[in-house]
RNA sequence: GCGCCCGUAGCUCAGUUGGAUAGAGCGUUGGCCUCCGGAGCCAAAGGUCAGAGGUUCGAAUCCUCUCGGGCGCGCCA
């Protein structure tokens, strides 16, 4: 319907151009848009507006001059100009009947678009450390990511979505190390706790499935354990100190294929914990990625020698550092280590330059807000490494508060006391969890209520728009009940019975969904897509109220229902992208 | 101190490639069920778009400054 207009108004303007009245050299991209405001029609041009100046006349006399030399067409009702120049096109209600046709037709794909032509994009999300269970904050991250992705695989891209996983490092081995001193308690040994340990009672179950599979083959006497050790933060100690000379200690006591063995345990029991945890969020990836193999397939030594190839690099205090400034970063920084390790910038230098050779053309970065001072260094080595920057889109997400009873639920994770995604998916539900997450832009700190998440009255925008489908699901069955079928071939051939002005409200906001699908994509902002599914559940539950759709007249009975299930139709696929169910009943 | 994000109705938030009288939900007040699910609908009240300048036909939207809030400024990950 856009093109059509633009088509319009483009021939209008050819035609002034033609006679004489505009400058033949007039180069301006005509917009049609959607009205704010009913009563200004149901698409609006700006074009006068736009070209006044150029071509010398006050805008209302051009539009005036456009709107005459515009060519008829069957779909417009009629055409004023309005406000300061705006063209305003109000479309013939037949106009309109075309889209529960499409969408009765296409069913499943209506709203997909070939917009993407299969490119290839990478979607890479949570990613959160392997060290504990998933947060409130990770799920947000991973109901928007879903989004984000599934908006992308609509609008024609070809997506991999990917799990960073966090193998290597120094917090795993905080990890193996508190896992193996639970395992010691155990076993029967006295043993203090180190302060910077992870405490959470999750190391506990899995030093139990341990010592079960185990049995005390991995004990060691506690005094060998804590002996000659510098002193712990309680003890007047450094905490850091302490903790790294207990994961020399735990690798020297237990041999390097040992510490691998309770590493990789505590690993995997936690990896496959948060998998499953996603997984029943709904939330699954083509690609769980190593960062431990990227050491190993000696990526990032490759890495590191392209950038020292291409002078990125220079040695300063024993360590290796990248000139980051040079594009743009606040200061330079270390890639190696004055110990020789790589530093994780290194890791994820590599990881990022895998990604380019991968040959993702597009690689989208899903991160917590509080990681924004890391974008400048990345994109930085992407430049270095003689990678497009652009390529490479960093979308921070920021945390979520919850909220029970209008009190802020205290959350840090230092203290080991964070309401988990699990929690927070056993308390709400997949579904509200899902479309909270969305409904407020990414970048925006968000506050999650969860008794109205909880609640099930209209006041829950979930249940609202799931309502509004089990409803029409409902009203199939009252046909059934009542001995009668939908003719779907006479509810099409009759769609001009629907001539009411909530009818023509509610396929006016049907013929919206592509646009909404498109935009949302593009702009990764899936809450559009949320704000929409709401205004369209309204539309529907409006003209629910105003008329039966089961009347005794079948011709308006079939157009109707043909009408309602085109609704239903968008509404089921809206939610799906959003990863949340369509219910037939509540 | 420097950098990034944010500030819109009592509350939670939409609206920013510059457009018409700034919107929605909740909450408040008042209406609507012999009728397809009232988990719904209709209506009213509610605004200095944090503040001050600037840019122009036009600014919540762009620029500058001020105030207020969040986050980041490791040879941690």
């Amino acid at each position: 319907m856009k093109q059509a207009l633009e088509n319009l108004v483009a021939q209008a303007l050819a035609k002034l151009q033609d006679s004489g009245e505009l400058r033949p050299d007039l180069a301006v991209e005509i917009q049609i848009e959607r009205t704010r405001d009913r009563r200004h029609g149901d698409f609006a041009c700006n074009i006068a507006l736009v070209l006044a100046r150029q071509a010398g006349k006050k805008p209302r006399e051009l539009a005036e001059r456009i709107t005459a030399a515009l060519p008829a067409a069957p779909a417009i009702a009629r055409v004023e100009v309005a406000g300061p120049g705006f063209i305003n096109f109000h479309l013939a209600p037949e106009a309109y009947h075309q889209v529960a046709r499409d969408i009765l037709e296409a069913g499943e794909a209506y709203g997909r678009s070939t917009l993407g032509h299969g490119r290839r994009v990478q979607v890479e999300f949570v990613s959160a450390n392997p060290t504990g269970p998933l947060h409130v904050g990770h799920g947000r991250g991973a109901a928007y990511g879903a989004a984000v992705a599934n908006l992308l695989v609509a609008v024609g891209y070809q997506v991999h979505r990917e799990y960073y996983v966090n193998d290597a490092g120094r917090q795993m081995d905080i990890l193996a190390v508190s896992l193996w001193l639970r395992y010691l308690q155990r076993c029967g040994e006295q043993l203090p706790f180190p302060a910077n340990g992870y405490q959470g009672q999750y190391v506990i179950d899995i030093a139990t499935a341990l010592y079960e599979l185990h049995g005390e083959r991995l004990r060691r006497p506690a005094h060998e354990v804590a002996s000659g050790l510098p002193s712990d933060e309680p003890d007047g100690g450094d905490k850091e100190r302490h903790i790294d000379a207990l994961i020399e200690r735990t690798r020297t006591l237990l041999g390097e294929a040992d510490y691998r063995l309770v590493f990789d345990f505590g690993l995997q029991a936690i990896l496959d914990d948060i998998r499953e945890d996603l997984e029943e969020f709904g939330v699954v990836y083509e690609e769980w990625y190593s960062e431990r193999s990227l050491v190993e397939r000696g990526l990032v030594r490759r890495a590191i020698e392209r950038l020292k190839q291409g002078g990125y690099l220079y040695e300063r205090d024993g360590a290796w550092w990248f000139r980051s400034t040079q594009f743009g970063d606040e200061k330079d920084r270390v890639v190696i280590r004055d110990n020789g390790q790589a530093t994780y910038f290194a890791h994820d230098i590599a990881y990022h330059m895998d990604k380019m050779e991968r040959g993702f053309e597009r690689v989208i970065d899903i991160w917590g807000a509080d990681h924004h001072g890391y974008v400048p260094r990345i994109k930085a080595a992407l430049a270095a490494l003689g990678d497009d920057p652009q390529r490479l889109d960093v979308l921070l997400v920021q945390f979520a508060s919850l909220w029970r009873g209008g009190q802020k639920i205290p959350m840090s994770t230092r203290a080991g006391q964070f309401v988990t995604l699990r929690e927070l998916r056993r308390e709400v539900g997949n579904d509200a969890a899902r479309f909270f997450y969305v409904m407020r832009k990414c970048e925006q700190h968000m506050d999650f209520d969860l008794d109205l998440a909880k609640s099930q009255t209209s006041d829950n925008p979930v249940y609202y728009i799931q309502y509004a489908h089990a409803r029409i699901c409902s009203v199939m069955r009252q046909l059934a009940e009542k001995g009668l079928t939908w003719n779907q071939e006479q509810g099409l051939a009759h769609l001009r019975q629907l001539v009411e002005p909530h009818e023509q409200e509610l396929l006016m906001t049907l013929s919206r969904y592509p646009e909404v699908i498109e935009s949302a994509a593009l702009a990764h902002e899936p809450h559009q897509l949320a704000h929409y599914l709401r205004e369209l559940a309204h539309a529907f539950h409006t003209y629910y109220n105003a008329h039966p759709f089961i009347v005794e007249h079948a011709a308006l009975r079939d157009a109707r229902l043909a009408l309602v299930l085109a609704t239903r139709q968008v509404l089921a696929n809206g939610l799906r992208i959003l990863g949340v169910s369509a219910p037939e009943t509540m």
